[in-house]
DNA sequence: GGCAACAAATAATCTAGATTAAGAAATAAA
DNA sequence: TTTATTTCTTAATCTAGATTATTTGTTGCC
């Protein structure tokens, strides 16, 4: 198994001796997941985080009328989870999916506390990890509050050049908060006029 | 000065001896804020967090048409920054202005960071109000895109009883993302209808 | 008290994006 | 390779909420 990329990104933050390393990878499970295989159902309890090794996952919602919003994408070196759920053991309100074959390394919230325990520099660790998800959150609030359809579009290619190509439009559409009509519609618009 | 209120916050995450705390206190710059001053312009370097001890701040943000959206409210008990600005070293692209006259109690990011180092305690502290906060914005982001208007103000009633008297009808129209005139419109349609 | 500045209400008009409905392309599956 | 399923496109119509403009209350403040 490749942990290699886990390690990789660990490190951006904080420095582990290799007692630590191993210690940390002993406690991560391995899973392999389909095309479109749910690692995660609304209304189960979120149990672990998941460290995306390769493909792709990504998480949504949906909402009293049936309307699916996709809340975030996981490509290779990022983290997914109901956040919600996790904290508290409540329900989930997300499903994660894979968008392509995937593998990730899970951590369940309770080998993450004894983590946390034994190796306290991992709580700075998720600090950092969770304060830069929240900086992007916000940022997501301020532009769904005041950029048009098309320039949030642009900044997400921008912001995720990877993903603009492999995932599906309607799934891009989703995230930026418009149907799938207005996204094309969008876009012939968009390149009609350069 | 009355450090009692942010002690119980502490509290309710991670215990103290009366070391520490007195420690943590040290680290503290209280300030007061009359009604309408900046703690911060958008531009400026965010250096602190606040927490509220009494009054009420708000954050918000100018667009590039020089429409203003109000991010966060932070009435007594609560913490406020420009996190972006605040971990980034770059430019705030936030207000954080004084609601009403105000007393806040501002914890620099490089004397959090001596705390963390002195009293790792905190490192978890943070961690759990930033993951708490983590989860409301992401909860924010889903309602936006699933709720209408009127949906969304009835959430904030529900969720921010106090704060739906006492602050001015725009700050909630724009908290909610809507014009100040369709809220108008909106509440009126809400009390015929009842 | 009286004037200035701001906050809220009302109404007419406008628009970004939703909805509905078909068909065309592309993928998957058999 | 044919069929079935899903994704994407186009187009007509509709609506939640924006914009603009005017009026009426409020809350300062000298």
């Amino acid at each position: 198994m490749d942990f290699d990329l886990i390690l990789r990104n660990v490190s951006k933050h904080i420095t582990l001796n290799s007692r630590e390393s191993d210690y940390f990878i002993s406690l991560l499970e391995p899973k392999k997941a389909v095309r479109n295989e749910f690692l995660l159902h609304e209304g189960e309890v979120c149990r672990h985080s998941a460290f995306v090794t390769h493909g792709c996952l990504y998480g949504y919602t949906v909402d009293h009328k049936g309307g699916e919003h996709v809340i975030s994408f996981a490509p290779a070196d990022w983290w997914i989870a109901d956040l919600y759920s996790v904290i508290s053991g409540k329900p989930a309100r997300m499903n994660i999916r894979a968008q392509q074959d995937s593998e990730v390394l899970l951590l369940s919230r309770t080998k993450q506390e004894e983590l946390h325990i034994r190796v306290p520099k991992f709580e700075r660790f998720f600090r950092i990890i969770i304060e830069n998800s929240l900086v992007a959150s916000q940022q997501r609030i301020i532009d769904n509050l005041s950029l048009t359809a098309e320039e949030r579009f642009r900044d997400f290619c921008r912001r995720y050049p990877t993903l603009t190509a492999s995932v599906p439009q309607k799934h891009i559409a989703s995230y930026i908060g418009i149907t799938p009509e207005f996204f094309s519609k969008m876009r012939s618009r968009m390149s009609r006029k350069r």
